[in-house]
DNA sequence: GACGATATATCGTGAAACGTAATAATAGCT
DNA sequence: AGCTATTATTACGTTTCACGATATATCGTC
């Protein structure tokens, strides 16, 4: 990779939020749709550590059913919190933006 | 505050990096800089611990002085990878918040 | 010029999150 | 049946975080 990567800009757990912001998904699904809308592949580690982190807290919950697989979706506070750190990077970076174009 | 933290979204090297985007700023100028345009309020544990990283990873760097204070600036690998890493945040709230909006 | 408030940086510590990798088990393909 | 892809769990070492305590210099003001 020409350029390098931040440590840890990425913060599995809005990756995850912003994948099941367009419908519930299981695991390995999120591990595609993450790395297809970000360029990020989280490991099973990181993507099942922050699942469980995420349902912990409220923010995600798992959705019954009888397969191998276990979907999530957002919870109402999952969702609220989603919708607002997302306004607040999109201004931040907008602002970081300026500051760089404002550069000699 | 109505809406909770998503547990660190906040990623304060990111927020370090951006604050010397439009110049080279001390530590305590920084910690002032960065609660305005983003709210978050940093401590100095959290602050000079994160600075200390970046100088070890060859993004940032001291500026000599006389001056008690010690300002910071971006190096030229700082700067690049502020730019590409905010161009990506900013591709990716972007799609975050188009989901959001096509929610029914 | 003493005294409190603000500015500025350092250090220490425990907890949390991260990344990697090993493991396991089911499903699908040939 | 064997092999590959799918899907999830767990364990472990490292890094980062957040919080607080500490230290010192500077400023204002009385």
């Amino acid at each position: 990779m020409s350029v390098p990567d931040l440590g840890r800009f990425s913060d599995p757990a809005l990756l995850i939020l912003t994948s099941l912001a367009n419908g519930q998904k299981h695991g390995y699904h999120m591990m595609e749709d993450i790395e297809a809308i970000s360029g990020i592949k989280l490991g099973p580690g990181t993507l099942y550590g922050a699942l469980n982190r995420l349902e912990e807290h409220g923010f995600i919950e798992g959705v019954a059913t009888e397969d191998r697989r276990k979907p999530y979706k957002l919870t109402a506070l999952g969702l609220t919190t989603l919708e607002s750190t997302l306004q607040k990077m999109q201004s931040f970076t907008q602002t970081g933006l300026q500051r760089l174009q404002g550069r000699a």
